[in-house]
DNA sequence: CTGTAATCCTGCGAGC
DNA sequence: TGCTCGCAGGATTACA
């Protein structure tokens, strides 16, 4: 589900609302999140102040007084903050009671999310450098270029790939090449620099606007505070297959590549 | 190195 | 109406 403008909504959102609070408690149900209980892990985030809420890649990064919780939302995860009072949904599989009233949740339907505790910052950065490439926001054109011309894959594949360019999914993924103009079937070592540049801004392009609405809610995706997303109203290709291509009318065709469905306009891409 | 498929899960819509 | 099938925003692993 959520791809990098998800994830940044759901920290902006949050950020106001746990930052500088401290968990007086940790509820967490019996289910086996991805890499292991979630109750068994609780007790690490007893009594701990939230310091600093961040964004790598998809990953979220909970910082607190003493270690971290990364945390990443998977398929189907879902992280918000509100008054305990509100109704808990059924899949929800953690919860923290924070000092001053408020309650952050996390809730996953299909459970491919998990909540790791670090107990140290540079244990957890280490974790996230081993599988994570530039973040889109900063990644140099000569280090892009480079990447892409190394690899024999197709663009789809080298875009999904973490390592190649950090938060990149399969929705952001295909909007980007149709903007770029380019065929998610072109091998990377096969583009001129001046094309892979054009993908580049696009990503950056793509990842900006999605992120001004909130990024995209098509099935369970919501920000911290609850609110939806609005940016699935932008799509231009992504879940648009025979519609007329924005650009050339031609109508948008859908293949599987990478083990992914995959969109695009065949005439001008 | 690349591509493909299976795996971890639940829910939903399509089609019969 | 009720059933089965395939598919869904991700990451990792195994294998050809």
């Amino acid at each position: 589900m959520p791809e990098l403008p998800e994830v940044e909504t759901v920290v902006r959102d949050l950020r106001p609302m746990i930052v500088g609070r401290r968990i007086v408690r940790v509820k967490a149900g019996q289910k086996q999140l991805r890499g292991g209980q979630s109750n068994s892990r609780a007790r690490a985030f007893h009594e701990r102040t939230i310091r600093a809420l961040d964004r790598r890649g998809k990953w979220i990064i909970v910082e607190l007084d003493r270690g971290a919780a990364l945390i990443h939302l998977g398929m189907t995860g879902q992280l918000t903050a509100g008054p305990p009072d509100r109704p808990v949904e059924p899949h929800t599989h953690v919860m923290f009671d924070l000092h001053d009233g408020g309650q952050l949740r996390f809730r996953d339907i299909r459970r491919f999310g998990s909540v790791t505790p670090f107990v140290e910052m540079a244990e957890l950065h280490r974790y996230l450098d081993a599988r994570l490439g530039p973040e889109p926001f900063a990644i140099k054109p000569a280090e892009f270029r480079q990447s892409l011309l190394a690899t024999k894959r197709v663009l789809k594949a080298a875009l999904l790939d973490q390592t190649v360019i950090a938060g990149v999914g399969n929705i952001y993924a295909d909007e980007s090449l149709f903007v770029a103009r380019l065929s998610p079937h072109c091998r990377g070592c096969d583009l001129k620099p001046v094309e892979i540049e054009r993908l580049r801004k696009a990503i950056v392009t793509v990842l900006r606007f999605a992120i001004n609405r909130r990024g995209s809610s098509i099935r369970n995706y919501v920000g911290g505070s609850g609110l939806n997303g609005e940016y699935q109203r932008e799509f231009r290709v992504y879940g648009r297959t025979g519609d007329p291509c924005p650009r050339c009318r031609s109508p948008i065709t859908h293949c599987r590549l990478a083990g992914r469905s995959t969109h695009y306009c065949r005439k001008c891409q």
